[in-house]
Formats: C-alpha cells, sequence, structure tokens
DNA sequence: CGAAGTCTTGACAAGACTCAAACTGGGTGG
DNA sequence: CCACCCAGTTTGAGTCTTGTCAAGACTTCG
C-alpha cells in the first residue's frame, strides 16, 4: 500500500525486472493497463552517456525509467553544468503533456538503462478513457515538482557537506524504496562520480572531494568509487536535520529576535 | 491562442480582476467552467504575511490565484528559509492530486491578495468528466515542475548576479504576460524586499543589496524599494546570456562606491 | 515621537572556486 | 609484460565570492 506512493510505479511492461508490478495494474485498472501496454511505442536500451534526448530537442514522448539510471540536466552557454534530476526505475519523465514546446534539458543514462516509450497523444487520449490513470500521472508530475522544490532548498540553503550528505543519503532511500537494495542496506552501489555529484549540487567536483574526505574523517560516511557506506546514521540524521551542531558553532550562539522574526510562523512539527 | 499557454489561466470567478478570463472558458469548456465554478468552495482574501496554509498542514484543497501575489517558502529547523515559488494570479498551488501528505512548505500573502480555494476531491471528480480539463492541470503542475528545474539551474550554477538580474527581469516577464504591466513596460512595482530576493536566490539579503548596487551602477537595471527599471536590456540580455562575457573590473579591485551615488539615490529627497 | 522594518555600508571571516600537479586503477595496444 | 592513456580522484596554494557581525540611516505607521 505505502509502496504504491513511495516509488510511483506508474507502469511497467513485462520486460520490466522489478517485481511487484501488479501493484501497478491493480492501481490503474486491469484494463488500463493493458491498453497502457499497448499504448507502448517501445521500449529503448541505453549504455553510459546514451542520449534519449537533448536540449533543443521537440518531445513528443513520455518516458519511463524500466531499468538503470539516468540524469536530466542542462548546461548553460558557457559551459556549467546543471543536473536536474536522477531517474530511477519506476521514474516517469519526458513530456507528460500536450504543451508543445522545445525542451530545454538533457536526457541521458548514467548506467545500462532502458525505457518504455509512450507517445504523449497516446497518453492523453488514454487518460480521457481512464481517470485512475490519469490521477496517478498527475500524481507522479505532482511528486516531480515537489521534489524539485526540495532540491531548490538543498541548493540554495545548506553547506556543501549537508548537500552532499543528503544527496547520497537520499539515493540510499530510493534505492531501498524501490527495492534496489535490501530495506536495512547500510550502503550501496552508485552510478555517480565527484563530478556528477557537483554538478547535481551546484559544487565543483574538487569540492566534492573535499567535503567527501571531511565525511570519512568525521565517520560519518564514506563514497568512494561509486560505493556509498552509512557509517553512523545517527550522526548523519543529526547533521542533515541540526538536532545538533557538528562544527558549526562557534562561541555561545544565542538565537536571538532576528530569528525568532523568521520562525515567528508557525512551522508546524 | 498563444496567451493561453503563457499564463496558465486555469479559472477565475466572475469576481477575478482579469480580463479575458473568457479565454479559460473557451479552453476548457463553458459546461466545464461552469461546474468548475460551483466546485469552488470559496474564495479567499488575504492581506500581506497573511498565511493560506504552513508547514506541517494537511492540506486538502488547490487553490488558484485571482489576484495579488504570494510566496511559498520552506523554513529549515535553524531558521533558514527558502522561497520556493512566487505566485502571480492566475498560479495554481496547494494539494492538486489527491496524494495525502502533510505538507512541507508554507503560503502566505506578499500582497494584498485573493485566491479562489478548489477541493482536491472535487477537482479529481471533476476531472473526470472533462478530460480537458485534466488536460489543463496536468500541462499547469507540469510547467510548475518545469519552473521548479529552472530554479535549480539558476541557483545552482549562476553567480549571485546573474541569480538577481535573472529573477527580477523574470518577474518582469511574467507580469507582461498576466497583462499587469503594458507589454513593453520598461519597469514595475514588485512586491518584494532585498530580504525576499535573498531568500529566492539563496543569498544574504546584504549581498542582494551589494549586486543591486553594482548592477545600477553598471547602469543595467535599477531596484529601489520594490520598483524595478530595466536600463539596459542589451546589456541585461548579454549579463544573462553570456553573449558576453560582464567585465565586473579589470583587476579583482573594490569598485569606487564614492562615484556614482546620484544614481543610486534617485528616490525621495 | 517611537518602534519596527528596511536599506546601506564597512571590516572581516569563511566557504567555495581556480589553477596546477600528481596519483590511482583499469583498459589498450605493442 | 610493459608502456601508455584515460577518466576519475586527491592535494596544495592562492583567489574570489559570499556570509557574518555591527552599526547607522531612512521609511512607514501607529
Amino acid at each position: 500500500m505505502t509502496l504504491m506512493h513511495t516509488i510511483s510505479p506508474l507502469f511497467w511492461c513485462s520486460s520490466c525486472p522489478i517485481r511487484d508490478h501488479s501493484i501497478c495494474g491493480a492501481m490503474i485498472g486491469p484494463q488500463a493497463l493493458g491498453e497502457l501496454a499497448s499504448a507502448r511505442s517501445s521500449c529503448r536500451s541505453f549504455t553510459p552517456c546514451d542520449p534519449v534526448y537533448a536540449q533543443g530537442d521537440r518531445v513528443g514522448d513520455a518516458f519511463v525509467v524500466l531499468s538503470g539510471w539516468l540524469q536530466l540536466y542542462q548546461v548553460l552557454e558557457d559551459g556549467r553544468r546543471q543536473i536536474q534530476r536522477f531517474l530511477m526505475p519506476g521514474d516517469l519523465f519526458g513530456a507528460v503533456s500536450a504543451s508543445q514546446q522545445d525542451i530545454d534539458h538533457s536526457a541521458e543514462a548514467l548506467t545500462q538503462a532502458s525505457i518504455c516509450v509512450l507517445p504523449t497523444t497516446r497518453l492523453t487520449s488514454l487518460r480521457q478513457r481512464h481517470p485512475t490513470l490519469g490521477n496517478r500521472l498527475l500524481e507522479a508530475v505532482e511528486q516531480t515538482a515537489h521534489e524539485a522544490m526540495d532540491m531548490v532548498t538543498n541548493i540554495g540553503r545548506r553547506s556543501a557537506t549537508e548537500r552532499v550528505a543528503r544527496l547520497l543519503q537520499h539515493c540510499l532511500d530510493e534505492m531501498r524504496r524501490r527495492d534496489l537494495v535490501a530495506p536495512d542496506a547500510r550502503g550501496a552501489q552508485l552510478p555517480l562520480t565527484q563530478v556528477t555529484i557537483g554538478d547535481a549540487l551546484g559544487l565543483t567536483s574538487i569540492h566534492v572531494n573535499r567535503v567527501l574526505r571531511s565525511l570519512r574523517e568525521m565517520q560519518v560516511l564514506s563514497f568512494v568509487r561509486g560505493t556509498l557506506l552509512i557509517h553512523d546514521e545517527v550522526r548523519l540524521d543529526a547533521l542533515l536535520h541540526g538536532t545538533e551542531q557538528h562544527d558549526r558553532q562557534g562561541a555561545g550562539f544565542v538565537p536571538d529576535k532576528r530569528m525568532l522574526r523568521t520562525v515567528a510562523a508557525p512551522v508546524g512539527r
């Protein structure tokens, strides 16, 4: 039950390696699933660095990741790159609604990957016959928006250390929810390099390197050559949720009116 | 025709001050519009700083801004604040799909504002009878996600100067598209303070102040006490799109602050 | 008038970036 | 087997951008 909401299992066809795909059928109904399966124009496979589409293309399909990781990113005129989203099995991307526009980002594979192609037009007409599918799509896109906002907060207001730690923890969480690792796994293989992490967090890879070293030395976590290991989950949470001050507090720090002002409004929780 | 896509006119009721609301009716059909209008449970009015909902609330409504500006923001445990989105007339926010979760951000008015309340449940059932409405909703939410990604790139990969200039230009553009100012307006009144801008861009208000001064001295634009004026659109575009590199100053020397004070203080006195 | 919220400025500190160089491990081809 | 290359990683030194702290000035409003 929870799984449905967590892994956004929009659709996976028979070739999808993920178990429990029946959940999806149950959610949108067997008939809709059948039609959706036939609406799929094809499945495509990729090896690392293969592009799905590129900045400036006109894209008329939505995609669902069946296996592997992909990334969405934008490159500015002068070469600066920002990764906007990592994609894992079950994720939806591309042109979901029919608002025809050139796309402003690129999509490419990070690992061996396969995705399912759903032409937007077919998806639109299908949605009209199967409102439940429409619900799922809307939820998925709303979730995407929500995650992007989260990223804004992460990049805008957190220190480099917090950003890196948070991203890595987030990746592990997502893998757990998708059953890509055991639910109690304390580590995983992530197809990320220091450059990738930097481009996702608005940092240089060099600084990412220093941050990783510091996290390692703090015995919080280590990320070496794609292998993530959480050493101290408690201190990691403390680092991320500020329940504990790590090295940041200087001499007698007193949160006074300045803070009270911003926090003055009810902040539930 | 173009307008439909640009201002995301999801819905406005008779009390909405915006002209051309007929466009919206034409888009989703008169019957759907009628039903949507009756689905609206109420309209609410706000004065600056009034909350619509707060972090931690359970929200069961979607909202459409009828007039005024609002902001969505998140406050971290230690008081750091990140504004995730500014809302202007026509914008949709709140719980559009029925994925029940506590909300992780707050919404509050920046100006006098009125919004239309659409209970999510009614919206969901209405969508099933009027697929075109579903299309519009999906497009709107996808657009939101897209704009959030844009924000990620802006904050992650652009300098403080670029960020500020971009935000101000973006606000003016949005106002133009919504007919809140003349299409050829070179300035506008924005309900933003330097603190607000900082919180939206991941900067401190003090640094925003420095950046604004520098933009003013560069004769690109001025933003004084809520009044935006674009002085040199060409150089602004150059600054933002890198067709030219803004030689901030040849050597890394502090810009001379004594001069150009006249340009700096055109107001008041 | 005072109070609160803004804006402005300066001096300084810290965080993050740049440049440059060296190291690693895995592949490749001779 | 080795030399070589390559992408990724590591480290250091120096610089620049941005944040912090502190204080003063200006506006608005009751």
